[in-house]
DNA sequence: TTTACAAAGTGTCCTAAAAACACTTTAAAG
DNA sequence: CTTTAAAGTGTTTTTAGGACACTTTGTAAA
């Protein structure tokens, strides 16, 4: 008999903002709703905490469901425990957001479980407190985005300057003067030039870089916060 | 028979980190744990979370207990979740971190909990998690000081601008200028000065301020992000 | 093959915010 | 009334960020 025994157990769901960035819009992956409630209404990928693993073992997991990958940026975001929240059974939810490279999920996966990636500015009605989640989200990633560099998630290894810059813009949801933008991405020291160039059908093509994450973390030390000073 | 029926259940449990500041120190409420296991070492403040009440209700619910205080300001800092993280039972535990006038709290309660004050650089060994608890909340307060006006929480409604510089000093960990400091804030535009001038055995007594709550309402909109600009 | 076009790439000046810096005023205590 | 310790007050310098326009390149169409 365990010295708790006497409080409540809850249900502890996940649920999962996944990001991307494709043709200079930041994307969301959401899926159709299978089941009732809220059958055909669109939602997070989301599932059940087990009693064996840790949230986040439970978050990657769940992730990996529905996308095919793993080792990918995810963090949790938020608890979410309004007692009705959930209108089958008191829930409270873990939302975990993550940052992926569009080109690697796995298409017949998201098929399977018809999901779809939405353009950010047009999400739909999703269920239960979903929209809020997202919302938060859209807010950590801009955050997380001044002060480390997660961009590069969404990106693939190799991309060229314009690209990383349309990533900002999308992020921060304003235009940046590019040459500004190569001046202060540069003075960060994190990227390397490779090369090589785009290939492709551009009309003039642009020179490739990779991140640099040895560079970064050499940094780490000096106070240096990737966009901003502490 | 819920849809649900086949996940598991877990114990939530919720845990305070409870700031104050005193005597130019940033300060940690702590209490002397009074059952096994762990028996006699220094913990959180914590709880379990019960089926019918948000965690943000259950936060509050047991602040209240130890402190006597309503309404003070308390958020949500993250979930605790390794599945060995309390050796008693698994639990997930989801950290609270509260600001708190320190002359508001009920002594008498404290005493009954053994509780006490530590300052921020001698928090001893807690049990479980816990200092891991501290560290990321001291790393959000900071964050949460350079955004918004939450400095105030900390101070009693009425405060001098020396106060209010070793407060963000002590939170900061870092001194800085008193003339570059008190440009900052007046340029703010939130605080009202009062006539009135600190009492007591001061050498030069100072000028009593108070924040005042509407003035940076209003500028919300504005796109001012307190401390630094977005 | 020549030309037009659209995107990549490149430097300088200006502005504003932050940092550095020292003396005067006040009131309690001896 | 003298000492002392903390409050209060402006100016200059430095730095980072923002504004701004032309040249180069490679494809595609004439």
């Amino acid at each position: 008999m365990s010295l708790y025994a006497q409080y409540d157990r809850l249900l502890v769901a996940i649920d999962c903002i996944i990001f991307g960035f494709e043709q200079d819009k930041l994307k969301l992956l959401l899926i159709k709703r299978g089941f009732e409630p809220e059958k055909g209404k669109w939602s997070l990928m989301g599932g059940f905490a087990n009693n064996n693993e840790s949230l986040d073992e439970a978050a990657t997991r769940i992730l990996g469901t529905l996308t095919g990958l793993k080792d990918v940026f995810m963090e949790q975001l938020s608890c979410f425990s309004q007692v009705d929240r959930d209108p089958v059974e008191r829930t409270i939810s873990l939302a975990y957001y993550s940052l992926i490279n569009i080109e690697d999920h796995d298409e017949e996966l998201i098929k399977q479980y018809d999901a779809q990636w939405f353009d950010m500015d047009q999400i739909p009605d999703l269920i239960f407190d979903h929209n809020e989640m997202v919302a938060m989200a859209r807010e950590r990633l801009k955050y997380k985005a001044t002060h480390y560099p997660v961009g590069f998630e969404l990106l693939p290894p190799k991309f060229t300057m314009p690209q990383l810059q349309s990533l900002y813009e999308a992020i921060f949801e304003s235009p940046i003067d590019k040459r500004n933008f190569i001046r202060r991405i540069t003075a960060l020291d994190i990227l390397v030039k490779l090369n090589e160039k785009q290939k492709g059908k551009a009309i003039k093509k642009a020179f490739l870089y990779r991140f640099d994450a040895d560079k970064y973390k050499q940094q780490l030390h000096t106070g240096n916060n990737f966009l901003v000073k502490p």
